[in-house]
RNA sequence: GCUCGCUUGGUGUAGCCCGGCCAAUCAUAUCGGCCUUUCGAGCCGAUGACAGGGGUUCAAAUCCCCUAGCGAGCACCA
């Protein structure tokens, strides 16, 4: 009540300081809507966003493989601009390498998929192997500017001649032969090494990595897509992705340091053609600590082709589809990734970051149970027959879990008092450690306040469930009170004093669980 | 080797462009307290950083130089 009239004056505040002053009216909406924006690190904004009518920023994701952790940083920081700036956003399949970075079919999907995990859209999709014509078309109007020729130096005899900022012999070649042998590059009339075409920078340039780069090469190798299974001659990223930030209006570049030095390359190209290069931001490589995983597409994808992972949404692997399998939400990885925001130095991402932001998220709406691990088994004398501990103690309205006792329940190995000594089993009542059960005694709660007995969890010795708990560390087996079979598979669980956990399945046996955090 | 970039507590980050309000922000982490039938949540508190050295200045995390460390590019990979 209170509440709702200040919100009601604020509101009121709001209107008459729109009449009087509007322009701080807009300031303050917008540091409003940074504080919204979470309640740590806010990206910066980016340059010259206000010069634009609308930011508009691509994903440029190599479809080369499932994403790992570290895939995410692009969608979400990107994401988070396009929602704050609400601008555009495409996804444009960088897929220009049928060889070595060789796409695999699989992962076009599955990156759209992780993107949505995320909770992003992309308002766009496209991909390049689709497009070659369009940068066929590009490379021509390059080489009629003057700006590229064929060469057919060998990679190594060129590396020695640039290096020493000296010209190869085919710098001189006039657009006309250039033309010709580039459409004999098209059509295929050359194999792999024979020929590429380089764009005309500065051989004297200080920087030797910006001398007269490859815009395309041969390869033999067909691109897995049927529809571009044709095509030999291939753009390189500087090219394909120059001519297409151009093409789709892209205002804002945002990408890793690995290619800090594309646009400068790709300006060679922009002035060829008269265009303004795109602002550009970049940011430094992420390393996720907490998994012996590297990570890296590769690596990962070694690890499961050997058996050594479960596949990509093995919990002890660092990808965004573990993680899925593991009952964390995708804004929860934003918000991490959102925190380490955009500087050009490399970051290690803290896991506990993750699960920090997720255990906000989840902490409320999660149902309790029991789940003991390693069980010891303990005769029970005494007490009542069931325990009735509530789903959630916050939330006394959403009833309580009936557990049926029987004569013997298990408890961990760490929780089994001295003998002699008393323990409360949680949401059932205190027991002392006689001999080798444990005696009901009937004390009030006020022992655990007043005389620090310790409270711990317990199952059902007969009546509980076997259930496997997937980790990180490996796979624990324990017993789990029997309501856990009703719940569904993605339905998250906090086992009391064990962590956080998502279903997984219900085999005729046993159920399995995937652990998320603490 | 050539070119470019980076370096704030355990981790990440703000501040640096436009030097003073910075005995340095926020988050996470760790530890402690309160609360509590969780080692969860919440609340309170504590811990902990300007890579090193010079210089400019009344004043430097902020500007300049040097050193060290880290990283990127110099691929017919993305």
């Amino acid at each position: 009540m209170v509440e709702e009239v200040n919100a009601l004056a604020e509101e009121a505040k709001r209107e008459r300081l729109e009449e009087l002053a509007p322009d701080r009216a807009a300031e303050l909406d917008a540091e409003r809507a940074d504080e919204d924006d979470g309640d740590g690190q806010v990206l910066p904004e980016l340059p010259n966003a206000d010069a634009v009518a609308e930011v508009r920023m691509r994903l440029a994701p190599n479809p080369n493989g499932p994403w790992h952790l570290g895939s995410a940083r692009m969608p979400a920081v990107i994401g988070t601009y396009k929602e704050r700036y609400d601008g555009w956003m495409l996804c444009r399949f960088d897929d220009t390498d049928p060889e070595t970075k060789r796409p695999d079919l699989d992962a076009y999907d599955e990156i759209l998929e992780a993107i949505d995990y995320l909770g992003f859209e992309p308002d766009e999709v496209v991909t390049a192997s689709d497009r070659l014509e369009i940068y066929y078309d590009h490379a021509r109007r390059l080489v009629e500017a003057g700006g590229a020729y064929t060469c057919s130096c060998s990679g190594e005899a060129f590396s020695e001649l640039k290096n020493r900022a000296e010209p190869c012999p085919h710098r001189d070649t006039d657009p006309a032969t250039t033309l010709e042998e580039f459409e004999a590059m098209v059509d295929g009339e050359y194999d792999a090494g024979d020929v590429v075409l380089r764009v005309r920078t500065d051989i004297e340039h200080p920087n030797p990595a910006m001398r007269d780069w490859v815009a395309f090469r041969m390869v033999d190798t067909p691109h897995p897509r049927d529809e571009a299974a044709g095509y030999r001659c291939w753009p390189m990223l500087d090219f394909q992705s120059g001519i297409d930030d151009r093409l789709f209006d892209v205002t804002h570049i945002i990408r890793g340091i690995d290619l800090q030095d594309s646009a400068k390359r790709q300006r060679f190209v922009y002035d060829y053609f008269d265009w303004e290069y795109p602002e550009v931001v970049h940011w430094g490589h992420v390393q996720i600590d907490d998994y012996d995983v590297k990570l890296s597409t590769s690596t990962i994808k070694a690890l499961v082709e050997s058996g050594e992972l479960d596949g990509w949404d093995d919990p002890r692997a660092p990808t965004i589809a573990s993680l899925r399998r593991r009952g964390i939400r995708g804004e929860a990885i934003v918000e991490a990734m959102i925190e380490l925001g955009t500087s050009t130095s490399n970051v290690d991402l803290a896991m506990s970051s993750v699960y920090a932001k997720n255990r906000e998220l989840v902490d409320d709406e999660t149902d309790r149970a029991f789940l003991v691990r390693d069980g010891v088994r303990k005769q029970l004398v005494g007490g009542p027959a069931r325990a009735e501990p509530p789903v959630h103690p916050d939330h006394p309205d959403r009833g309580t879990r009936e557990i049926p006792v029987g004569d013997a329940v298990l408890v961990e190995p760490d929780d089994v008092p001295p003998n002699g000594s008393r323990v409360w089993l949680k949401g059932y009542g205190p027991v002392r450690h006689t001999r080798d059960a444990f005696e009901f005694t009937g004390e009030d709660i006020e022992i655990v306040r007043e005389e620090g007995v310790d409270v711990v969890h317990w199952v059902p010795a007969d009546e509980s469930r076997p259930l496997v708990l997937r980790t990180m560390d490996g796979d624990e087996t324990g017993r789990a009170e029997p309501g856990v079979a009703d719940y569904a598979p993605d339905d998250l669980l906090q086992f009391e004093r064990v962590g956080f956990a998502r279903v997984d399945r219900h085999e005729d046996d046993e159920s399995v669980a995937y652990f998320a955090h603490p």
